[in-house]
DNA sequence: GTCCATGCAAAGGCTTTGCATTATA
DNA sequence: TATAATGCAAAGCCTTTGCATGGAC
């Protein structure tokens, strides 16, 4: 997980520059749960650089997200978009029913959803299981 | 389903007042399948209402959603919202893994998302099966 | 006739971009 | 030293709001 590995070496493997700044963000996404919108963020960040700038957090999480460090979420009662680390373990497929073809979503729609039906269930989630099926490509195509 | 009931009977029931306008965007909605961003809502309208101003839009559509005709969704990849009818019959649980507690929850974070799905992985998408799970607020609270 | 809805224009809020400066490899 | 990243300011884009006018009940 990506939480346990070495900001340098993150960075390195991403082929980007380690700087001070791009190190405090990954450090806050590293060291918090739920998601955050690039303004909590910038707040956090500047506790911890005096001088950082809005355009530095929206610049670097654009860059962590392209990596796939990050996340982007938009949760429909928000007219903003939240941060959040990739979680890489977490995994959903797509089915076809008429050939049994599988193939990986790489981005959970769930994650940040749960945050959101926390807050209005007051449940603590765990977890989720998602099925999605349909016809692939091919099947689709046969069936016309 | 919404979309068979006649819309003089859906405003009545909202308590809001049957306009030329609010008219022509539920249709909007009602024809299309798949969610719309504001601005190509307003193009649709247009069409048939040559005056019809964009402002008028975002606030029947504000008004659509806090009546539960319509939904919002923030896809991940857009920056802008995106709108729909509210499929009502459409549900999803939540359960508690300690006192099997259920209870609805009443927006499906999937919808969009499908749509989202299909362009990227070339499948129809027939439908999909959540189940979240967590703990409840009273079982929540007897762990501590 | 009253109150709500609309059009228009302007403002607001989130996010991106251009450019000069600074820091990394 | 060359290239990439940052800070700052300004612009861009989506959405909301104030106000006068027009329309529904």
């Amino acid at each position: 997980m990506l939480k346990y590995i070495d900001n340098k070496d993150i960075f390195k493997e991403c082929g980007i520059k380690k700087t001070k700044q791009r190190n405090i963000l990954l450090n806050i996404l590293k060291e918090e749960e739920e998601p955050l919108t690039a303004e909590e963020i910038f707040i956090k960040a500047r506790e911890r650089d005096k001088y950082i700038n809005l355009s530095t957090i929206y610049r670097t999480l654009n860059i962590f997200i392209s990596k796939d460090i990050a996340i982007k979420l938009n949760l429909e009662k928000e007219n903003k978009s939240m941060f959040q680390l990739n979680m890489m373990d977490h995994q959903h497929h797509i089915r076809c029913i008429s050939c049994n073809k599988k193939i990986r979503i790489d981005k959970c729609p769930i994650i940040g959803y749960e945050y959101f039906i926390e807050e209005n269930t007051n449940f603590h989630i765990i977890g989720h299981k998602l099925e999605l099926y349909g016809y692939c490509s091919k099947c689709k195509d046969k069936k016309q």
